[in-house]
DNA sequence: TATAGAACCTATAGTTACTACAGGTTCAAG
DNA sequence: CTTGAACCTGTAGTAACTATAGGTTCTATA
């Protein structure tokens, strides 16, 4: 009969953003024009709180508010496979894999300069850490 | 004697970016005031294009400008003595690491949820992506 | 029940790191 | 010497928030 209710602040604490977020996200259209109080607070049930989670989490998987639209397209009309969402998925993947050798090799450079520091300085053409990053295409 | 040169198209072309975004270096400070032909055209050099293409190979790793222009000083500013350059050489590379960290742990995430998707021959509504992601934490 | 102050409201401006014009000038190939 | 691609400066727009201002509503407690 009474299913909970949430204030903005709410739902914001716990997906672990700010109410600006959450103002923002209405505004840009992931989240819907709740329901609002006698004097104009907006007010959000359960559902509201999952979504926002899901945006959340989504945001810091590093999708783009354009592709959390699409996967939000995936929920509000379920009319789509499972294979579309894994397809997005295995692009992040392999992104977060390339930055996590790109970083590799950075630290390795870091720490080759660290042990080669003698107080002799580097000039930009002899530089490991510039070299590190140094790789054209 | 005579260096190769290289036009401001030819050195974003060469860091895979485009000529605004070295204007924008060039206005930040990360990049250079370069020598000008007669005419006004910025006339670069190889160490141009190395160190554009480390700031963007930076970019790509999630240092900020800030971070970078930290990075940059180890070669812009020569008279740093050992002990500075060690300092900030190990804050980096813990900075580093610890973005790697954070990476591995996403990595985990989207694998752990694609290895549970079986792929285009079940509905939204059984797709263990959204699933992990439409949870409260 | 009165009231203080926390939390909410809208609207606007600022931030970062670019990206896209507009309107003109220079360079280099033919 | 012409023509069009590439360059110049400057401003405005974008994404995804974040902050501030100035006002209103809600709620806990005296």
């Amino acid at each position: 009969m009474n299913s909970p209710q949430f204030s903005i602040g709410q739902v914001a604490g716990r997906a672990g953003c700010k109410v600006e977020t959450v103002h923002y996200y209405e505004k840009t259209g992931l989240m819907p024009n709740p329901p609002r109080t006698e004097g104009g607070h907006r007010v959000y049930a359960l559902s509201h709180v999952k979504r926002l989670n899901f945006i959340r989490r989504s945001r810091e998987l590093g999708f783009s508010i354009e592709q959390i639209k699409e996967l939000l397209r995936f929920i509000d009309e379920p009319d789509h496979y499972c294979g579309e969402v894994k397809a997005m998925a295995t692009l992040q993947a392999r992104a977060v894999q390339q930055k996590i050798d790109d970083l590799e090799r950075l630290k390795k450079a870091l720490i080759t300069m660290l042990s080669r520091c003698k107080g002799s300085r580097y000039s930009i053409d002899d530089c490991p850490i510039i070299d590190a990053l140094y790789v054209e295409k």
